[in-house]
DNA sequence: TTTTAATAATTGGTAATACATATTGGTCAA
DNA sequence: TTGACCAATATGTATTACCAATTATTAAAA
């Protein structure tokens, strides 16, 4: 009950400084982005600037920002990645840990979650579906915020960082963006679905069913990951089919100036 | 900068804060103390009110001082710094985010162990064993290899390090360490049988009953936390009490000279 | 093309003011 | 004397408005 959000007494600076760092955990400002000004951050969260500036010195003596006089507001990395080398990891090796570790925080998820946080869901789920319905397929904020309610509600810190964590590493995975792209554009409105689902489930407390949910979810995922794979694949071999016919007719042309030398 | 304290370029706030750090660590304010009001320190210090309300909210992120409405700041013991650092993670909350990981990981486990790592759990197995016989409470380095040869089993390595990561934090927890050491004392056999019992399902290839088995054990490791907090709190009552009463004798012997003015 | 100066954007910091809450002290009645 | 209530005071809470200092961007000049 001491990190819990009763913000009703709480002062002014706390509670704009939670919604900050739930607004950093959820990728919305990911490492090294820089945040909106104080100035638009006042007029976001509905207080003044000075309250603004005092959220912004309590993110940054917990080290989640840096402050740059004159220039801006920049997120920090909240997980110290030592030697995690994130390139090396594949797509589904991430997508299984991710599959494991989220399906528990849903199950934890079911017997903790509050009024608030269901409120929450439904609004990113609302998000989901404006964003599928425009057409607007690159974009994964709602989905983020999804997850990232989900994980908030468990109240377990170092849950919370791990899957942060390794949402982290799949952003920057290509295979995973071209994927969830797709996954997007052919069977949008099932993708709403799965999460609708996760989300009933949650507001059942049905544990064990928020749990299902969530695997179900990930194995479309998965699928809809081997699928294009398999397409870029095709695609690559194509791409590499082409190069070598342009460098062969390149060669021929060029040939009487100068050879390729690369 | 014109002010003539210009202390390199740094903000105003900080340079604030580290001065009344310096007071608090001084003694100047010990534990519980109240702070000069806002107005006051604004004058000591020569800034405005919220550039040391800012201080004051960086003090209190530290988990340094407490601010009570209406009331006043307070000082608060340095080493007792629990509030909010998001930082420092609660045993209980360690322990309940492995329990989730490393129960699945140990189901995946299960289909995906090889005989020569099957052979190395049960060499670690024989480690803890020649620990636990010699007497030795203080060394993991058996148990850790016992995780760590399952969590590689999976092959994968996101995974493998999450599991790793969550090791290292709480490998630096005192209170994990005590309990570690106290269910070694009390019930180590029982212990071994536990992981012998997750090595049995990991043979039989039965990812649920590994998963159960890893749960099971992990249950335990919590009732061991639990007691040992529990012991740990009572001894903190033991030892303020012990205090209480050296204070008051001393005030008794001082009392002819001069009366004690708290 | 590179360098430099002007301009805009952004954080840094202060003052004055109004408000909310906790503490204090005093009055009055039982 | 004791207890309860109430008003005054002290203290933190928060806002608005303003200007200064620093950095980033852009345009002009060499």
């Amino acid at each position: 009950m001491s990190t819990a959000s009763g913000k009703k007494n709480q002062r002014t600076y706390r509670r704009v400084a939670q919604k900050m760092l739930k607004a950093l955990d959820s990728g919305q400002f990911p490492a090294g982005a820089r945040l909106p000004p104080e100035r638009e951050l006042s007029e976001r969260y509905g207080v003044s600037r000075p309250t603004i500036r005092e959220a912004i010195i309590a993110l940054e003596v917990m080290g989640r920002v840096e402050v740059q006089t004159g220039s801006g507001v920049y997120a920090l990395k909240s997980f110290q990645t030592k030697s995690d080398n994130p390139r090396e990891y594949s797509p589904f090796e991430i997508t299984e840990a991710r599959v494991l570790i989220e399906s528990e925080a849903a199950a934890l998820a079911a017997s903790t979650m509050t009024e608030a946080e269901l409120t929450e869901l439904e609004g990113a789920l609302k998000e989901m579906i404006e964003e599928n319905d425009s057409g607007n397929l690159t974009s994964e904020v709602a989905d983020r915020k999804f997850h990232s309610v989900i994980a908030h509600s468990t109240q377990n810190r170092p849950l919370i960082n791990v899957i942060q964590h390794l949402w982290d590493i799949q952003a920057n995975l290509p295979e995973i963006k071209t994927a969830h792209q797709s996954v997007c554009r052919t069977d949008g409105s099932k993708r709403i679905e799965e999460h609708r689902a996760i989300l009933n489930t949650l507001k059942d407390r049905d544990c064990h069913a928020a749990r299902v949910a969530m695997r179900n979810h990930f194995s479309r995922s998965l699928d809809a990951l081997h699928t294009t794979t398999e397409e870029r694949a095709v695609e690559e071999v194509r791409r590499q089919l082409n190069e070598r016919r342009e460098r062969f007719s390149l060669s021929r042309i060029q040939y009487t100036s100068k050879p390729e030398s690369i």
